[in-house]
DNA sequence: AAAAATAACTTGTACGTACAAGTGGATGTT
DNA sequence: AACATCCACTTGTACGTACAAGTTATTTTT
């Protein structure tokens, strides 16, 4: 991935905020503090907040000052980021089937293009849980386009994402993503620890990438009976 | 609301795009030429089309060009965009209970601040429908500030957000939201024209506007048997 | 004919400047 | 004591410039 100024220090605030040396509630130190702290311009500085902002890490108030936010503590709806990074919890995730080479789903709501199509396709399944409580079962499908050792690899943290921006500079660009909600059938009752035919919400995610020949799509299965699933959008 | 220079921009494109001027897959004027054409810096061009990427109306290629994008037809899950500018279909809309001054909900979601609960509170119900086909079951409450006239006036276009900016110059600037899917109720079942206990998608969102002691809070239960809720994201 | 360099476009990053506008405390006036 | 004004801070908008980097067609070289 490019390395920008921007980014440097976006990342920079955001790591303090995760660590919790700005807390809840904190002002950050204003623009210009920034600028002059780093040697910057206010330009470059308000490009990082505004990307803070967008993610929801922070909040601005006119003629006062950028504060740290609250981010809520349900699952937040990965817009971009992964499970592991929007949940305030512990989890754990167990692996129901490996990544491995295996065809292309015909249930996916985003029908693969047709190059897609044509390549290999890698697969893996998870069941993420909160503590012990099974929340989502999320299948995940890419082509296999020079993605050399995927298969049999650790995840980089755990997090399939973290995998692709390290392992292989591959980020997320962007999404579209259909909820249903919808009756459980056995198997997904079955691991999810609910009733067949309880009510389950279905949300199926295309991820853009900066390689415009992949994409990944998610079918992601959620008990949102203890754990609702949740979002924050800021202008 | 406060005129700015890339405000305006964005919404003569919005415009064009909305009414088939700018059609999916063309290509906007260079950066350049919309310096040129309306006389601003690129500086100010840049905001305008950064927030067409997010809200999905166009898509940008480096070193190409930005272009206009599919917006998908499914109901675009409401970010800041009220329903009626999401939905590229027809939409009804039925006034269950008309907007009047009633107590607070004890089921929203999140919780109203004692300061709005002291206030006089606002509610009105609507069900929305594609054609015939009832998708949505609306429910909004909000303080009663300021807000003259606002009972028995009709909304603008059908829009209560588009009344808000208009008539009270309130916007919209952030929201959260919780996804449950859930068994419908009677009465919900009974307005959706589905069978009680069929599994709905329940939205709970709070709106949060430039009026800081403002915010909106909707309930939403949605059939997403026909047309399931969508958005996207663009970073 | 194929490959490499070039030129002319595009968007992306970053610099610097100026003033508008909101906030809150200090200061002065009534 | 209450109110108005001012000042020093903050973020918001908009100007202008420069160069990096991706795309595409043309030209030159091999």
């Amino acid at each position: 991935m490019k390395r920008t100024r921007y980014k440097e220090i976006e990342t920079l605030l955001k790591v303090k905020i995760q660590h919790g040396v700005l807390k809840v509630g904190d002002y950050l130190p204003s623009e210009n503090e920034l600028c002059t702290n780093f040697s910057i311009t206010r330009t470059t500085v308000r490009k990082a907040l505004d990307n803070l902002l967008k993610e929801g890490y922070i909040e601005k108030q006119h003629g006062k000052g950028s504060l740290v936010k609250e981010r809520r503590h349900s699952l937040g709806l990965l817009n971009v980021k992964g499970f592991s990074e929007a949940v305030g919890m512990i989890v754990n995730t167990i692996f129901l089937q490996e990544p491995a080479k295996r065809e292309w789903s015909t249930t996916t709501s985003f029908r693969p293009s047709e190059n897609e199509l044509k390549a290999n396709n890698l697969h893996f399944e998870r069941l993420r849980c909160v503590g012990d409580d099974p929340v989502m079962l999320e299948n995940n499908w890419f082509a296999d386009l020079e993605l050399k050792n995927f298969i049999g690899q650790e995840f980089v943290e755990g997090s399939f994402f973290k995998t692709l921006s390290q392992r292989y500079l591959i980020e997320i660009t962007g999404s579209e993503q259909e909820l249903r909600a919808e009756y459980a059938d056995e198997r997904t009752a079955g691991y999810l620890k609910i009733e067949p035919g309880a009510p389950i919400l279905h949300i199926s995610v295309k991820f853009h990438t900066n390689k415009s020949n992949l994409n990944i799509y998610s079918e992601l299965y959620c008990n949102t009976m203890k754990y609702p699933i949740g979002n924050s959008y800021h202008l």
